[in-house]
RNA sequence: GCCGGUAUAGCUCAGCUGGUAGAGCACCUGAUUUGUAAUCAGGCGGUCGUCGGUUCGAAUCCGACUGCCGGCUCCA
């Protein structure tokens, strides 16, 4: 435990001591440092609203000018259960009660590990620590908000009430702490994404659905543009598929009804749905339909993955069978019917096929949340067909990618996370002898790539190893987005193959790599990386001329007329304002570049530049500026 | 989905304990023709999220629903 994490849950202590000053019957379950500060879960019939954090936190300071020292004491484990039984658990003294979350938590220190007591005062708390020397340590804290969680996180534990605090080694730091809460507020994509016209989520629409304005798809088509690009480059074939499938596909794919809950509900065929609806059939009966297989498909599954897949209770005869379309909550299945649309020979390989796919999956309705946790979201995903023997070398491929597309966005604060698998669970499928070549082949490559990277065994996908990318935004949450897998379960199921040298068909490698993750997300974060200040390449509006007044409009608009040509997004601001008045308001809109003109300019061919960033930067040639930005869109330049 | 908070004009918000809505910005019109972050004046605009209840009377009190915000849980 760092330095602060060890004030922070010092911190987790004083604030359940001062709770049980105040209401003497309240129940601790855990209160560890978190990323932002520090909480502690509390069961108490009373609501803790935050109108209650400055009673709370005044008896925290009492408890820190104290200097309290913190103790540390070895107990048995019969000792710390009656103690539990007493209520002396996270308590200050006997109680009536028993200090039932404590107990449970007894329960879970495994048989030969030590348990400890931590004292402060009064107060004991059973602890692993380590904790300050005493609680005048903790030089600064505010409790920040309360929220409810369940015991252990499961919504079938009882519901807690969990109070967030923050706390620091000194006042200056906590300070700053909410200095950057306050600029991350300001960075807030909802809050641009309002404020500059990028994107709208309307209620009439659905929830988590993303309308993309004008201006937002600007950036977004950019966005495709560039890793278009890209792709061409790296010899990746694009290709456009629908939105839907039929539900066969995802029978085949696993992924229905396995993963049912997160997908939106099938949609039967309309005459099949007519002749159920005749026959008076139940929801109940009508999802089972559509959930069932035929006896000769399970076969083929089943025998394809070596064992069961498919239960018996699903095959029903095939008259039972309800056929329809799924919105597809992922591109593989589309992608795999492409490759296997034609004879492949190894000389094919790899097929690399790409696309800008839109993808639906239900979240949670409490889970969604701006740009970046939607119900539909359009991957920038790719499907790579690949032998055994260039799994390693399409793995780098796939990293240099995501390398380029971060470095070229400036989103230099990133890290590599390897999932591996267990071996000692049987989530994962496959032949160890190909997880070792692919978990080999994807840690070589993280490795060749020159970032900070991590192994995290049990992280792989059920179906091969994958590689994240972690880039951390403004606020210090850590954003999951570029993400490259290597499956060997997909090819097998869906039966690929392709013939090799010796004439013999083998089965093709898949793997699934999308640099950005959703277009949707990345927008999000990118808008918070960027302040709403996107650079030219990227800005919906590029420049905007600005006459000084009415009497040069015309120069204005044959500049406007000239740039655009040349592939400019420019406009011009010909309102009766004063030139003030028009700088202030690009200036909210965040225009790179803001163009005044005025009879001067007018007269010597020119143009008083001002960008966003460094304010007047003076006048130059007109042709001379418009080479300088044609060049920064070209080159994607992150300078203004 | 669960817990808590919240919902007033396009935006940001005011409206104390119930007496049938207000400001700034934006927008429109007119005047002004302006040199590096707000020219002046006038005007338009809301069945106060929806539905129901209490009341002589509801933006205000109560309930349900919906959205949003903060968490929890989950993310092939």
């Amino acid at each position: 435990m760092t330095e602060l994490e060890t004030i922070r849950h010092s911190a987790a202590h004083v604030l359940a001591n001062a709770i049980l000053r105040i209401w003497p019957e309240a129940q601790f379950a855990a209160g560890p440092p978190v990323d932002q500060g520090f909480y502690y879960d509390v069961e108490l019939p009373h609501r803790i609203s935050p109108e209650d954090f400055e009673r709370i936190e005044k008896e925290m300071s009492a408890i820190i000018a104290e200097a309290q020292p913190f103790q540390r004491e070895v107990i048995t484990r019969a000792e710390a259960i009656s103690m539990g039984k007493r209520g002396e658990l996270a308590g200050l003294a006997p109680r009536p009660e028993a200090s039932k979350f404590k107990l449970d938590i007894l329960t879970r220190i495994p048989e030969g590990e030590e348990i400890s007591l931590y004292r402060n005062g009064v107060f004991t708390d059973l602890c692993a620590g380590p904790h300050v020397a005493d609680t005048s340590k903790i030089a600064s804290f505010k409790l920040t908000h309360v929220a409810s969680a369940f015991y252990l996180g499961d919504e079938n534990n009882p519901q807690l009430q969990r109070i967030y605090g923050t706390a620091f080694a000194s006042q200056e730091e906590l300070d700053n702490h909410f200095a950057l809460l306050e600029e991350a507020k300001k960075r807030d994509h909802r809050r641009i994404g309002k404020d500059l016209g990028l994107f709208h989520i309307d209620d009439a629409v659905g929830q988590g659905l993303i309308l993309w304005t004008p201006k937002g798809a600007i950036i977004r088509q950019e966005l495709q543009d560039f890793i278009s690009g890209e792709l061409s480059k790296q010899g990746y074939s694009q290709v456009f598929t629908p939105h839907i499938g039929k539900i066969g596909l995802y029978k085949t794919s696993g992924h229905f009804p396995y993963y049912k809950e997160s997908q939106f509900p099938a949609i039967p065929e309309p005459d099949q749905l007519e002749r159920i609806a005749s026959e008076g059939c139940s929801c109940a009966e009508m999802t089972a339909r559509l959930e069932a297989v035929s006896a000769p498909f399970a076969a083929m599954l089943n025998e394809r993955a070596g064992r069961e897949v498919v239960t018996s209770d699903r095959i029903k005869d095939p008259s039972q069978l309800l056929d329809g379309f799924m919105l597809k909550p992922m591109n593989c299945p589309h992608h795999i019917r492409i490759f296997a649309s034609q004879p492949r020979s190894y000389r094919d390989l790899p097929v690399r096929l790409a696309e800008f796919g839109t993808v639906y999956r239900w979240e949670q309705s409490g889970e969604l949340n701006g740009m970046t946790r939607v119900r539909g979201f359009t991957q920038d995903d790719a499907h790579l067909f690949v032998t055994e023997e260039q799994v390693a070398a399409e793995v780098r491929g796939c990293l240099e990618l995501v390398k380029k597309v971060l470095t070229t966005l400036g989103m230099t604060d990133y890290r590599v996370r390897v999932g591996l698998r267990d071996p000692d669970s049987t989530k994962f499928t496959g032949n160890p002898t190909q997880w070792d070549l692919a978990e080999k082949a994807c840690l070589d490559a993280a490795a060749s790539l020159g970032v900070p990277f991590t192994k995290e065994p049990g992280e792989a996908a059920f179906y091969g190893p994958k590689i994240d990318f972690v880039v951390k935004d403004v606020l210090g949450r850590d954003w999951q987005l570029g993400t490259v897998q290597v499956d060997y379960v997909l090819p097998v199921r869906f039966g690929l193959s392709y013939t090799g040298a010796d004439g013999n068909a083998h089965v093709p490698v898949m793997i699934h790599r999308a640099p950005f993750g959703s277009l949707e997300r990345f927008t999000g974060v990118l808008i918070e990386h960027f302040a709403g200040n996107f650079p030219v390449w990227l800005a919906p509006e590029q420049a905007r001329i600005l006459p000084v007044s009415q009497k040069v409009s015309a120069y204005a608009e044959s500049i406007v007329a000239e740039m655009k040509m040349r592939g400019v997004r420019v406009t011009a601001d010909l309102s009766a304002d004063k030139l003030g008045a028009k700088i202030r308001l690009a200036q909210l809109e965040k225009v790179p570049y803001m163009i005044v003109v005025g009879p001067k300019e007018e007269a010597a061919g020119q143009l008083s530049v001002r960008s966003r960033k460094n304010g007047d930067e003076g006048s130059i040639a007109k042709d001379d500026f418009i080479q300088r930005i044609e060049s920064e869109i070209r080159d994607r330049a992150l300078t203004v």
